[in-house]
DNA sequence: CGCCCGTGAGACATCAATGTCTCACATGGG
DNA sequence: CCCATGTGAGACATTGATGTCTCACGGGCG
C-alpha cells in the first residue's frame, strides 16, 4: 500500500513547526514510515524543506484568496486575512526563519507574490484614508509576519489561548496599544 | 598578546546575528583568530551561545535600566525602551530564535526577569488608563519581541532605513495601523 | 498459488562540524 | 640574551546526520 506523500508532508510540517531541527529520522518516525521510504518521497532534507515551502505558499495564497483582500474596507479585509491565515501560522513561522538562514540564494518567487499582495492591501488602506501613511506598506507587511510568528509561538507554548490568536494580532496591528479616546 | 575575549564575543554576536548557522571556523576567522584560540576562550559552540545569551541579557537589562521604565507615562517609557534596546535588536532576534529551538531544557532565568519587567510596564500602562486592557501584558511582550525581530531583519536586509527603526516599532505598537480621528 | 511491488530494517560509506592534540613561532619580560 | 606564555597552523579522531544500498517481508493481483 503506497504511502500518501501529502500526508507525510503534513506530518513533517507539524513536527518541524514545533522543532525546526528535527532529524530526518524523527520526521520519518513521526510520519509512521521508515527513513528509507521518506527518502524515496523526498530526496534529502533540502527537498523536503522546498516541498514544505511550496505547501506553505500554497496555503497562504489560498488564505489570501479566501480573505478577498479587495472587498470592503481594508480593515475588514485585514481581519479576514488574519483569520484565514491562522491555520498556516506555525508553518509560516518556520519558513520565515528558514528563509532568514539561507542568505543570498535565490528564494521562491512565491514569497514575493505574497509580499506584494499583502503590501497592496496596506497601500489600499492608506489610499482610502483608513490607514496612516507614515508607516510603509513594506514595514507593515514585515510586522504582520512578525506578529503572526510571535502569536504562533505564544499559542504553541501555551502563553495565550488559541482562540484569541486572530483577535490579538488584528487588534494590536490595527488599533495599537493605546487606549482610544471616548467619542 | 592575549586575545580580548570580550572583543571576540562581540564579533561572534555580529556574525551569528546575520548568519545563525555560521561555523565555529567562520566565527574564528571573523574574529581574526584561530579555531584553537576560539576553543580556548569558549569550549564549544554551546558555551559560545551561552556566553552570547549572557551578553544579550546584560545589554537588554542595561537598556531597560537606561529607559527608566517607571518614570513618566508608560507610553514615554515604552518609547525610551525601544530606543535604548535598538543596538541589541539583532542579537536579541538571534537569541529568541535560538531559544525556540531548544525545547524544554531549562532556559536562562534572565529571560524571565526581562519578560517580567516589560510585562510590568504594559500592566502599569493599563492600570493608569493609558493602554487598553483587552490585550494581555504577556501577549504585548511577545509582540514587542516579534516586532523588534522583524525590524532588525528589515534593517539588515535593507528594506527599511536604520534610522526609522524605533519610530516604526513604537508607532505601530502604540498607535496601530488605523488612522486616528481628528480631535 | 505464486509473482511483484512497495515497504521496513539495517548495514555501510560519506560528509561536515567539532573536540583534541602537538608543535613551531614570536613576543614580551626577567 | 634566554625563557615563558599564548597563539597559529594543522593533523587526527569523533560524532551525528545523511545518502545509498541490499535484502527480507507481506499483501494484493494475476
Amino acid at each position: 500500500m503506497p504511502v500518501d506523500r501529502e500526508l507525510v508532508l503534513r506530518s513533517a510540517a507539524a513536527l518541524l513547526t514545533r522543532k525546526a531541527t528535527a532529524t530526518m529520522d524523527e520526521v520519518a518516525k513521526t510520519a509512521g514510515i521508515s527513513r528509507a521510504t521518506l527518502h524515496r518521497l523526498f530526496a534529502g532534507r533540502d527537498t523536503l524543506v522546498r516541498a514544505l515551502e511550496g505547501l506553505g505558499i500554497e496555503e497562504c495564497e489560498a488564505a489570501l484568496d479566501a480573505a478577498r483582500l479587495d472587498d470592503g474596507t481594508a480593515q475588514e479585509a485585514l481581519r479576514r486575512l488574519v483569520k484565514e491565515i491562522e491555520p498556516a501560522a506555525g508553518l509560516l513561522s518556520f519558513l520565515v526563519t528558514e528563509n532568514q538562514l539561507f542568505e543570498g540564494d535565490e528564494q521562491n518567487e512565491g514569497w514575493a507574490r505574497l509580499d506584494a499582495r499583502i503590501a497592496a492591501l496596506f497601500r489600499r488602506g492608506q489610499e482610502s484614508g483608513e490607514f496612516r501613511i507614515d508607516l510603509t506598506p513594506a514595514w507593515l507587511t514585515d510586522a504582520l509576519y512578525g506578529l503572526i510568528s510571535s502569536g504562533a509561538w505564544a499559542v504553541m507554548d501555551g502563553r495565550v489561548a488559541a482562540k484569541d490568536f486572530p483577535f490579538m494580532i488584528v487588534e494590536l496591528l490595527l488599533g495599537g496599544t493605546l487606549r482610544r479616546v471616548e467619542p
